[in-house]
DNA sequence: CATGAATGAGGCTTCATTCAT
DNA sequence: GATGAATGAAGCCTCATTCAT
């Protein structure tokens, strides 16, 4: 039959992840992917005809991985909790989301295409939020004056916060405590 | 811009500004800042050597506009909310700052003076909000369980909250309601 | 063409001579050749080690019909008509010797032997509509002042006049006729 | 003011010939052209974007100048045998013309737009040959029992005819000759 | 200063072809 | 034989940058 494949389309994922996040997508090419995986540089392009359509397949890829993950966060305890923790475990997709304005959206049809389910899949992730913001025992918790889109829009800024010498948890801690109560002291100590 | 064949340095930083929240980074080029000028590219070298050295003169003209508006806010009635106002007024200067991973920070010996500067001013500006957060009067209002460095994160995150449907006093109404006191109920109406 | 997964060489020969006439040599790759056979590509190299070596191929195979063809021609009543009437059939060989400054005569051994049979045949070409034109019957009404290359070149240049709105046999009878007698009335009707 | 030009436009109409006619347009690149007029590659980006733009614009100069040659042919004593020589000088537009099938039309709109351009001087030329077969004195001398396209075409098929062993004029008179009268005697010496 | 011209470096893509199974 | 995988060579193109006037 044929040779044994050397790239396993996994460590494309990876490696795509790795050199974005290191140096931004502007020097994110076939070149140095090839290099990072040992390849030669049209080897790739047996795979993906356009790193466009590689770096739109990676993302929708993470984020169909987070948005399963917000139906777990909603199953926990404390669901706007278990959002921010989720934060702190996918940091990354909000960098990957960054760079979306960079891609040209019109290279091919399959990017299009792409950026379409990209789209959606970031409406589905607001939704599921806004799901859980407003459905069964934290609906009647949390405050009604403030629109949904601000609220939903409010968690989500959240991944933005660093994490300076703490832990990930001590992070998801002190991140919740003012998203639920706010900085101001109402009466608490 | 200018019909003139000679460069205003002011009309650099406009074009320089417009074209990077159009089209992102990736797509300021020089050739492109020349034609918005109305000038022959090779002029621009009269007046920066390198792209970089323009750009992040531009990014530190911004800030430190940006950190005087501080000041400004702090002397307000709630300087949090002036704070929350500030980040509708310079929106864009969120969006510059996120594309200095993009920047080759070692092109000159300019480059990387400047970017050192962009981190003071960046260093700056926290130090001012921590101030803000720490002194006064809203230091007796505001919770010392989460750590400074946390609430301030906290505070320029919400610079990244979107606008929907909404004024832009509105939106600094909400997002401020909700900074402070959180998205729960806490005996809140 | 077939699904088989063996290659019919026949085959071969049609897909190559439909590729080339329909996107001309320049787009004539073993990818779209293997895509039409629904083969893998390289497995046209277990046939043909190089491609110019499988053009040249068939276009000895189309010369050599070709030529054969005349022989035809001769035998006819009015073998000039013959002569016409068979472009009208091959009109596409045309074509494909146009595509011959396209090749790359070094490729191979192979090739530079190909290439030379080529001309050979299209030499036994000429010769052949030499022969017609200078013997029996045709001989002596043929007129004799112009150069028998001229005259050889004349009827196969031919071939490029166009068919337009026309049966194939009223083409063949509208070209004989001022191949044989000329634009101008000389006394005709 | 600015440095003296390298290019003179009409050395690249002249190196994009020369390269085509001798390795066919497969093998006409920018690199082979930078080559032959001993400019660095991106030169020629300056002052075409595309190399089917600098290929069309090419082929419609020589168009433009074939086309305005028929009128000069039509004033001739003999207009037919003035379009004959008009082919020996031409020799060349032919073979350009035969590459038009390899041009990617669709590379940009220049592109497109040049090739309608070529495609209506082509017509324009078909129409200015058919005038003069159709008007004036030469209407009364030639038979109108072939189609004129078909007429066309067989003057325009002529210039395939080969030049062997015999000057320009040469060539001339013989071509004219059996276009005017064809191959046969017709009570001719 | 301003400019048009030229260039090199770097990235993108396509294919013919080779290789191991 | 047939195949899928890998590759190198070759061509395309864009821009930042330099240079001579």
């Amino acid at each position: 039959m044929s040779r044994k494949k050397t790239i396993d389309p996994v460590d494309l994922y990876t490696a795509t992840e790795e050199l974005i996040l290191e140096h931004g997508y502007s020097r994110f090419h076939f070149k140095a992917l090839a290099e990072k995986l040992g390849v030669a540089r049209s080897t790739i392009y047996n795979y993906y005809d356009k790193k466009e359509e590689l770096v739109t397949d990676y993302m929708i890829h993470l984020l169909e991985r987070s948005v399963e993950r917000i139906d777990d966060a909603a199953e926990e305890e404390e669901p706007v909790k278990g959002l921010i923790r989720l934060w702190s475990r996918y940091a990354h997709m909000h960098q990957m989301l960054q760079i979306m304005p960079y891609i040209d959206r019109e290279a091919t049809d399959k990017v299009r295409q792409n950026v379409q389910r990209m789209f959606e899949l970031f409406q589905e992730m607001k939704a599921k939020i806004g799901v859980i913001l407003t459905s069964g025992r934290e609906a009647e918790l949390m405050r009604q004056d403030v629109s949904l889109s601000t609220r939903v829009g409010f968690i989500m800024a959240t991944v933005q916060i660093p994490i300076s010498n703490m832990t990930e948890e001590e992070w998801v801690d002190e991140v919740y405590a003012i998203v639920r109560d706010g900085l101001y002291l109402n009466g608490k100590k």
